[in-house]
DNA sequence: TCACCAAATGCCTCGCGCTG
DNA sequence: CAGCGCGAGGCATTTGGTGA
C-alpha cells in the first residue's frame, strides 16, 4: 500500500510506501487521520534509515496510479492543517494536488523505488512554482479545477494595475527561473514532465506578459510623443524670446529717437549715443567725405557707424535686416529723401514684394469692392524710418524739420509701389500693342496672300 | 525709365456746437 | 453733462502728367 504524503518541513508531496510511516499499519484506504501528524521517512534507502520527518497523510492507495486517478477525477481533497497539529500554519494549494502527477511520472520510471534527487528537486521546483501561482488568490480547501485556474488570472485582472503588474512580473520571473532549474535537473524528460495545467498556466502568464509589454510600449510611445511636443514648444519659446529681445531693442531705440526729437537726452546707452554723435556731425564734412569716397571707389570705406553692424559684406540695419554693403554705400550717396526711401524700400522688400503690397494694408477707396493688399511689415517700416532719421539728422538738428521729413516715408513708399505697378502696366500695354501689331501684320499678310 | 508732383477719392479722427 | 451731428483736416491710395 502507498500513502500520498505531504512533508511539513518543505511542503513537498510524495507517494511513498506506508512502511515509511512510523507506527502506521492501515487496514484499508481510509484508515488514516488527515489531521494527524505522522513521522515519515523520506527514503527507503538502507531500510528506514535517516531521521523521520513530520508529515501529513493525504491519501492511501494500493498503487501509485490510484493517486493520479484521484487527482484527475478531482476526488482528492487536501485538508487544511491546524497549527496545533503541526506547529506550522500550512495552507493547501494546487501544488499539493498536482504533486502526484510529478511523482507518478518519477515513480513510474523507477516503479516504487526511492525518489531520485533529480525528481525530488523537480518536485520542489513545481511546488514552489505552484505556491507562487496560487498564493495570490487561493486559500483553504479547493478542488483541483482548471476553471478555477482561469479565475486566477481574472481575479488578478480586477486588481490595481500596478499591483497586478508587479505581482505578475515577480510571478513570471519565478516561473521562468524554476523552469530553468527544472530543465537543468532532468533535461531528457523536461518536456514530458511539465504538466498540462502548469503548461496552460504558463501560457496564460506568457500572454499576460505580452499584454503588459504591449501596454508598456504604448506608454513609451505616448511619452515619446509628449517629449517631441515639449521639444517643439521649447523651440517656439526660444524663438519667441529672441523676438521679444529684438522688440525690446527696437522699443529702446524708438524711445530714444522720440526723446531726441523732443530735445531730451536718450535714456539708453546702446546704439543711441551713436545716433546722437551723428546728429552733431558736420553736414558739409559728411557730404565731402561722401564725394571723396565716390571718387575713390576702390578705396572706399564709409565712416564707421556703430548703429549699423557690418559683417561678411553685409550691413545690419536692425531687426535682422541685412543688406549688401556695396548697395548700402550706393544708397548713402543718393540725393533726396524720396529717392533714398524708395531705394531702401526696394533693397529691403524687393520689387516683387512691393508690387503686391500697400503701406498700411488699407484698400483703396477709389474703387468699390477693392480688395486690400497685405501691408508691409511694420517692423521693417520702422527700420526704414530709422535709416532716414539717421540720414536727416546728419543734415539738420531741427526736430520740426526732421519730423516733417520723416512723415513722408509712407508717402514715398506708396509712390514707389505705384511706380512699380505703373511700370508693369506700361510693359503689359506695350506687349499687347506689339501683339496687336503682329496680329494685324499676320492678317494683312493672309489677305494679301489670298 | 524713373522720380516727382498734383488732383481726386474715401475713411477716420478730432473739435465744436446743439440738445435733452 | 452725456450724447449726437457736422465739418475740417489728416491719411492712404490711385491716377495722370511732367521732366531729367
Amino acid at each position: 500500500m502507498y500513502a500520498f504524503i505531504r512533508f511539513f518541513e518543505d511542503d513537498m508531496c510524495y507517494a511513498l510506501p506506508v512502511s515509511n510511516v512510523e507506527d502506521f499499519r492501515p487496514l484499508h484506504k481510509t484508515d488514516f487521520d488527515n489531521q494527524k501528524v505522522y513521522l515519515v521517512h523520506r527514503t527507503e534507502e538502507n531500510g528506514s534509515a535517516g531521521q523521520p520527518c513530520e508529515a501529513q497523510i493525504l491519501a492511501l492507495a494500493d498503487t501509485v496510479e490510484e493517486f493520479e486517478d484521484s487527482i484527475t477525477q478531482k476526488k482528492m481533497k487536501i485538508p487544511k492543517m491546524s497549527t496545533k497539529n503541526s506547529g506550522n500554519s500550512i495552507e493547501n494549494n494546487f501544488g499539493e494536488e498536482r504533486m502526484p502527477l510529478r511523482h507518478k511520472k518519477a515513480l513510474s520510471q523507477d516503479h516504487g523505488r526511492p525518489l531520485s534527487n533529480s525528481s525530488k528537486s523537480l518536485a520542489a521546483v513545481v511546488a514552489r512554482l505552484e505556491r507562487n501561482a496560487a498564493s495570490s488568490c487561493m486559500e483553504g480547501e479547493e478542488d483541483l479545477d482548471e476553471d478555477r485556474l482561469a479565475e486566477v488570472g481574472e481575479d488578478a485582472d480586477d486588481e490595481d494595475d500596478d499591483m497586478e503588474t508587479e505581482h505578475q512580473r515577480h510571478h513570471h520571473q519565478q516561473q521562468q527561473q524554476h523552469l530553468a532549474v527544472d530543465t537543468d535537473c532532468v533535461p531528457e524528460v523536461a518536456a514530458a514532465v511539465v504538466p498540462r495545467v502548469l503548461y496552460e498556466e504558463l501560457v496564460h502568464s506568457y500572454r499576460q506578459q505580452e499584454e503588459e509589454m504591449r501596454r508598456l510600449q504604448q506608454e513609451l510611445e505616448r511619452t515619446r510623443r509628449q517629449l517631441v511636443q515639449q521639444a517643439k514648444k521649447l523651440k517656439e519659446y526660444g524663438s519667441l524670446l529672441t523676438e521679444v529681445k529684438e522688440l525690446r531693442d527696437f522699443n529702446r531705440r524708438l524711445q530714444d529717437v522720440l526723446l531726441m526729437r523732443l530735445g531730451s537726452e536718450p535714456m539708453h546707452d546702446n546704439g543711441t549715443q551713436t545716433i546722437k554723435a551723428e546728429v552733431v556731425e558736420p553736414i558739409v564734412e559728411a557730404q565731402e567725405t561722401c564725394r571723396e569716397e565716390a571718387n575713390t571707389s576702390s578705396s572706399y570705406s564709409p565712416s564707421p557707424r556703430t548703429v549699423y553692424t557690418c559683417n561678411d559684406g553685409k550691413v545690419h540695419l536692425g531687426g535682422g535686416i541685412w543688406v549688401e554693403e556695396e548697395k548700402w554705400h550706393q544708397l548713402q550717396r543718393t540725393q533726396g529723401d524720396s529717392k533714398f526711401t524708395k531705394n531702401l524700400a526696394v533693397m529691403i522688400w524687393g520689387t516683387e514684394t512691393l508690387k503686391n503690397r500697400s503701406v498700411t494694408g488699407v484698400a483703396t477707396k477709389k474703387k468699390k469692392d477693392a480688395l486690400p493688399k497685405p501691408p508691409l511689415s511694420p517692423s521693417k517700416l520702422k527700420i526704414v524710418r530709422e535709416c532716414l532719421y539717421d540720414r536727416v539728422s546728419q543734415e539738420t538738428a531741427d526736430s520740426a524739420e526732421i519730423t516733417q521729413r520723416l512723415s513722408k516715408v509712407n508717402k514715398y513708399i506708396c509712390e514707389k509701389i505705384m511706380d512699380i505697378n505703373k511700370s508693369i502696366k506700361n510693359e503689359e500695354r506695350r506687349e499687347s500693342k506689339l501683339l496687336i501689331r503682329q496680329t494685324v501684320k499676320m492678317e494683312n499678310f493672309t489677305y494679301d496672300g489670298i
